[in-house]
DNA sequence: AACCGCATTGGCAGCGCTGCCAAAAGGAGA
DNA sequence: TCTCCTTTTGGCAGCGCTGCCAATGCGGTT
């Protein structure tokens, strides 16, 4: 039993048909199953196969096959700090695993640039799908992508056209049910309190709503404060204190997210201002702490794992080319 | 100009070769700016390429060049419903991203088996490298991972040893220097609350450094609460109401991480016990929140980011072996 | 003017696998 | 027993690219 290979070559498929004595196309066939094959022979490939410890070169098959990769997927994802993405992820892994499809990511940091660059980068595996987030594109991601010849599945936001497929809700719409709430529940001198809007494009569509909305009903913002760099309970704090210190009758403040309402609420408690007599606060997300709070959070769930479940479908099945999975305003105790 | 290609088929370097009227290797040689070529080769390779919409084939290049692709890495975490393993992968992507190297995810869900299918499948990529989480994996992992000839890189535990390289930091040296912490403080009925041991070791590993610790000092855990599934503020705020409920007496918190202690932070708010005078928290990881709550929460601040970017570099320097980045204990207002 | 050395170039085998095709092996029916 | 059909099998081209090698061109030397 010549088990030992010669160091610096790994076993190949070649070399699992001579130890079972069979042709290589039945090798490949047992190990697709596909095609058809006699029990004896699968019998023997497995146990060549686990003798010599033989793990397939999917470069190779990938190449010979169909040409498209079919068990990879590029994933472009603005940022890795802000819990949405991960959490996308998460549905989207939960899902393709299952289906022994693996995830090529690439994190483009907000810039439309870097974005393109990594889709390049990420074709060149070519991949059975490419997963964006936005629909906010240079021209020549859009080229890219077009000419991949692969699906594609703009993840998050539904507030124009695709390229492909398109898997989110209307960040628009959530900003003005955000603003309708606040604006029925009486509060008139509302401020904004977010970080950059220049970057997460997505926000500034919610902004844009909320603001439409309260424009609807005669109202106008008091003030916004816009907090550079991303988006933290830490800034969401220094935020606030900035606000108070220049509109200091504001009864009211919409968050771009959660982790920055968090840093409000933080402010507001150490500065003994009752939540919400004193001031109303409303994020955006619906992360698990916002239930958890002492008062727990008035906000807006999104489906953040919904919408990698369904884009994840979207990949396998030829489905539908645009699915809005909505949005829930939770009332919480804080708006 | 014919720059239309029959439909279905991608542009191969074949085709560029022709378009610019040279040979394929030189077109090679142009785009991986590897061997010599002449000015005027470059340009016209350039102008091919940028005309036809060329995206070079990563499956083709790497199965014919070393066998061992430089520009994939693979990388498995547990989870990513936590943040430390976002964090983890940002350190990576941030140093990889710059070397043009992309990373390849898959997630174990705490499941040592399902790592081991990751292993493999990951290994059928013929990535130039592995990244795994911790250091206790299944036998049939760790020989998958010598056999792939492959630099292994296990992050964020140092207690044992590696396959390979290891970049981390001591999570038993973590707990004791929280149960000196404490102990230190003159706190004397302690308690531990945390998620699922069974499947987070590395929260298992700071636990048992914490006990001994206690003991050094002739101290023992008044008791102990474990949230069956992942952490979460939900989870400690719960938590930490039904070990209040078996042990009145208890005078500080030892949590499994920031999460769960914020989770009890707000737990104390709603009950109106005064921290850290009638509780004391103790958090861990060091999260961004910390920092900006009403109490600053005590905590060891991990160097996550920090292991994602050093385990980048083991990858590509052959560096050392072995490395211990530390943690930084942050006193806090809770405890 | 013949020669040498270097920079540049193209041809082609082959990476490990799959798809196609034809050959071989069984089994059923006459 | 022979023929026909189905199942099973192996050989081999080729996926798109890189590495090797030989060939070409160009200037400078003697």
């Amino acid at each position: 039993m010549d088990d030992i290979q010669p160091p610096g070559r790994l076993v190949t498929l070649t070399d699992v048909a001579r130890a079972a004595g069979v042709g290589e196309s039945t090798v490949s066939r047992v190990l697709r199953n596909h095609g058809s094959y006699s029990k004896r022979a699968g019998e023997r490939v497995a146990e060549a196969v686990a003798r010599l410890g033989y793990v397939p070169n999917r470069l190779a098959g990938n190449l010979a096959g169909s040409g498209a990769s079919a068990q990879l997927v590029g994933v472009v994802i603005p940022s890795l700090a802000n819990v949405v993405f991960p959490d996308l992820l998460r549905g989207l892994t939960a899902s393709l695993d299952a289906e022994g499809i693996q995830c090529v990511i690439g994190v483009s940091d907000y810039d439309p640039d870097r974005e393109e660059a990594l889709v390049a980068a990420l074709l060149s595996w070519r991949p059975a799908a490419l997963l964006l987030t936005g629909l906010e594109h240079n021209p020549g991601t859009v080229a890219l992508a077009r000419a991949g010849s692969v699906r594609v599945v703009e993840m998050i936001d539904t507030d124009g056209d695709g390229i492909d497929a398109v898997v989110g809700f209307s960040n628009r719409a959530v900003g003005a049910a955000s603003a309708r709430h606040l604006a029925g529940r009486g509060y008139r001198r509302i401020a904004y309190l977010g970080h950059d809007l220049a970057v997460d494009l997505r926000a500034g569509k919610r902004l844009a709503g909320f603001e439409e909305a309260l424009a609807d009903v005669g109202l106008a913002l008091l003030g916004r404060e816009i907090r550079p760099g991303p988006s933290s309970p830490a800034s969401g704090r220094a935020g606030l204190e900035a606000l108070l210190a220049r509109h200091s009758d504001l009864d009211a403040v919409y968050f771009s997210n959660d982790d920055m309402a968090l840093g409000g609420y933080f402010a507001c408690l150490s500065a003994g201002l009752v939540v919400p007599g004193r001031i109303a606060l409303f994020g955006f997300n619906g992360l698990d702490f916002a239930a958890a709070m002492p008062q727990p959070l008035s906000t807006v769930r999104t489906p953040r794992l919904e919408i990698g479940r369904q884009a994840a479908a979207c990949l396998t099945g030829g489905g539908p080319k645009r699915i809005d999975l909505g949005y829930e305003l939770i009332e919480g105790a804080t708006a």
